[in-house]
DNA sequence: TCGGTTGCCTAGGCTCGCAT
DNA sequence: ATGCGAGCCTAGGCAACCGA
């Protein structure tokens, strides 16, 4: 803002910093909108900022200057007798001393000076806000003054500005031991709450030890045996129950064992769980009881194993001479089917841990020699935790074996050989034994092959590799298949069984329809709804053993008899050509990539069409089937025992 | 501390309506 | 007739809050 140059004409002009004009009598020439601020800062007489100042105008509270400024006379006060070199800081102190309720105008005459205001700062400078010192407008030139005069006489040789500054910072020292003050009994409070706390804890602890001490002192006495019992088919229902403590209010710890067990047998919702058992019990804590019982066999394992080390590292110092320490770990593994979780497998790992640390050697006990003394050995089998696939190569396979071990407290090879462990003192010896049960696929059976090379140059870990039984059956499943084709081959048939099976069941999904109406038409309807009306299954190659779904399917349905019949009607059909860009209907779909593989498609289904037709008349395609039904049903039972009906 | 409630979110499956 | 997307449902996870 440009200096009104009437102003000149009452006051003297000192000095323009940040658009306000100082003047030498101690007012400021200011523009509408910096007094607006000031009143709204002030807070003259309350009330909308426009209102006030019209209102001030009115009575000559302000008095309005040419070229649109204004005369405040707030700063009158201060610049009447002090020095004017005061920085910001220090005039915002000095107004929250002064905060006047009310302007009064003054026709006094100003002293002479100047002011220098930190211009960046005095734009944000604190609004006024009530304080201690605080006083009534109408007090405060006098009682300052006043106040300044006998602090003049107390403290001699100090200027009024000196003393101003010292009360200043007095009330900055205040305000900094009030929040430190303040800050202290906010962490007494929390303290003496703490304090409490603990004390009620200590109290509460000190009161169970008690009670359980009580409770098993009898019955150790009573009985010598453990105080809880095997779970048995008689006391089932009653260590089954779903009780809860004396409030009716916290589920037992066997309630909720009871519970998680419960739903982890059944098919059945964790929000349906409790409609089901007649409990008003809530989905969370079902889940809640499965967390816990999960975490508890966690730390069950976890436990078992570190027991494991430090019998091992007893009988270390011990320094037993002839002494022998035998751990046997037995890992099964195998991942899901992909996309079974974020798009992602998910593996398994099973593990059976038996240990000995102190095996006798077969001089100190005669009975030894010849067979294993098992009961010397403690064994726990746990499940670790599943993990996601993200890396399907042996090192990630690998990966995973030692993350899942870790986190049942197991040691892998990797960790022993990581560890430098195995160095025993001289005179006992601890044997690790690794049995690695998996599938076959091909990064199984590299990781394998990189757990031994891990232990080859450390005699006391032992890697053994074992096949699992189950993926076993589809190996023999396969063998067969090649067998039974060799044979087929050599009775002049050019086509494989497993092939031409899976070909037959993707044909009979593909004309479903047709086929159930075929079938109702030929062997009614009764029969069509039994028989005929199911999908027809799948067969998965890898899964060897899907194809007995498909041949026990075949002969359920009545064999070649029935099923000839309506497959020679249905399939003599022409397939449906109506989508086939030859014809000159017009195509919808403009991707040239979908019209190819319709294409393909099409083709594919007419050859297969074919070759189903082909071997459904081949008396000796239904003997081959039926050889495999009848050989494949032991097989099924060692590989899925819930599947045979 | 425990158990219940509520709200918000994700994933997957299914149905239905609409456009082609 | 078919493909596609929106919407709904189910199952479940997580966090915050509340009451006893």
């Amino acid at each position: 803002m440009a200096a009104p140059q009437s102003a000149m004409s009452t006051s003297t002009l000192v000095g323009v910093l940040q658009g306000r004009v100082f003047l030498s009598n101690g007012v400021l020439a200011i523009g509408r909108a910096d007094l607006l601020e000031v009143i709204g800062r002030f807070g003259f007489r309350g009330g909308a900022p426009e209102r006030t100042l019209d209102r001030c105008l009115a009575r000559s509270m302000f008095m309005r200057l040419p070229g649109g400024s204004y005369e405040a006379r707030i700063v009158k006060v201060v610049l009447q007798d002090f020095d004017l070199s005061m920085q910001t800081p220090t005039w915002d102190a000095v107004v929250r001393h002064l905060r006047p309720r009310a302007l009064q105008p003054s026709t006094s005459t100003a002293s002479s000076g100047s002011m220098q205001i930190d211009s960046e700062a005095s734009s944000s400078a604190p609004a006024a806000r009530p304080l201690s010192r605080k006083r009534p407008f109408e007090e405060d030139e006098e009682q300052l003054s006043e106040e300044l005069q006998r602090y003049q006489t107390t403290y001699v040789g100090f200027t009024k500005t000196g003393l101003l500054n010292e009360l200043i910072r007095k009330d900055a020292e205040l305000e900094a031991c009030k929040h430190a003050h303040d800050n202290l009994k906010k962490k007494h409070v929390d303290l003496q709450k703490k304090v409490r706390l603990l004390q009620e804890q200590k109290r509460r602890s000190a009161q169970t030890i008690q009670k359980l001490a009580a409770k098993a002192k009898p019955k150790t006495k009573s009985t010598g045996k453990s105080r809880r019992e095997p779970i048995t088919v008689e006391n089932v229902d009653q260590r089954m129950a779903i009780q809860r403590t004396k409030h009716n209010r916290y589920l037992t710890v066997e309630s909720r064992i009871s519970l998680s067990l419960r739903r982890n047998c059944s098919n059945v919702a964790c929000a349906d769980l409790g409609l089901v058992l007649l409990d008003d019990v809530s989905r969370w804590t079902i889940a809640r009881s499965e967390v816990q019982t999960g975490a508890a066999l966690m730390g069950h394992a976890i436990s078992f194993h570190r027991g494991m080390d430090q019998d091992f590292q007893d009988q270390c110092k011990e320094q037993a001479s002839g002494t022998l320490g035998v751990a046997i770990h037995c890992i099964s593994q195998d991942a899901t089917n992909g996309s079974i979780w974020q798009k992602r497998k998910l593996v398994a790992l099973l593990l059976h841990t038996a240990y000995c640390s102190n095996l006798p050697s077969s001089e100190d006990d005669s009975s030894f020699a010849g067979s294993w003394k098992w009961d010397l050995f403690t064994s726990l089998e746990c499940i670790a935790d599943v993990q996601p696939v993200a890396d399907g190569t042996a090192a990630g396979s690998i990966g995973l074996t030692h993350k899942m071990l870790q986190s049942v407290g197991c040691p892998s090879i990797w960790s022993l050989v990581e560890a430098g462990q195995q160095k025993a003192p001289q005179g006992h010896t601890t044997l690790r034994f690794y049995v690695l049960t998996t599938d076959r696929g091909p990064n199984e059976v590299l990781a394998k092959k990189y757990w031994m090379v891990l232990c080859r140059d450390n005699p006391k870990i032992v890697c053994l590799h074992a096949d699992c039984n189950e993926h076993l059956a589809h190996l023999i499943t396969l063998q067969s298949l090649k067998t039974c084709d060799n044979l087929l081959k050599k009775h002049g048939r050019d086509w494989k069984l497993f092939s031409s099976l899976a070909t037959s069941s993707n044909t009979l999904r593909d004309v479903s329809k047709a086929f159930f109406q075929e079938w109702c038409n030929q062997h009614g309807d009764r029969s069509g709804v039994e028989l005929a009306r199911r999908l027809w299954p799948k067969c998965i190659g890898g899964r060897w053993n899907s194809i007995y779904e498909v041949v026990c399917r075949m002969f359920g349905v009545g064999g070649q008899a029935m099923l000839l019949p309506v497959l020679a009607k249905v399939l003599s059909k022409t397939p449906d050509s109506s989508k086939l860009p030859e014809n000159n209907k017009p195509v919808h779909s403009v991707d040239e990539l979908s019209v190819d593989q319709m294409k393909e498609y099409q083709k594919k289904m007419g050859t297969w069409r074919v070759n189903t037709l082909k071997v459904a008349n081949d008396k000796l395609w239904w003997i081959a089937a039926d050889c495999l039904r009848i050989s494949g049903a032991t097989l099924v039972q060692f590989s899925a025992p819930g599947q045979q009906d």
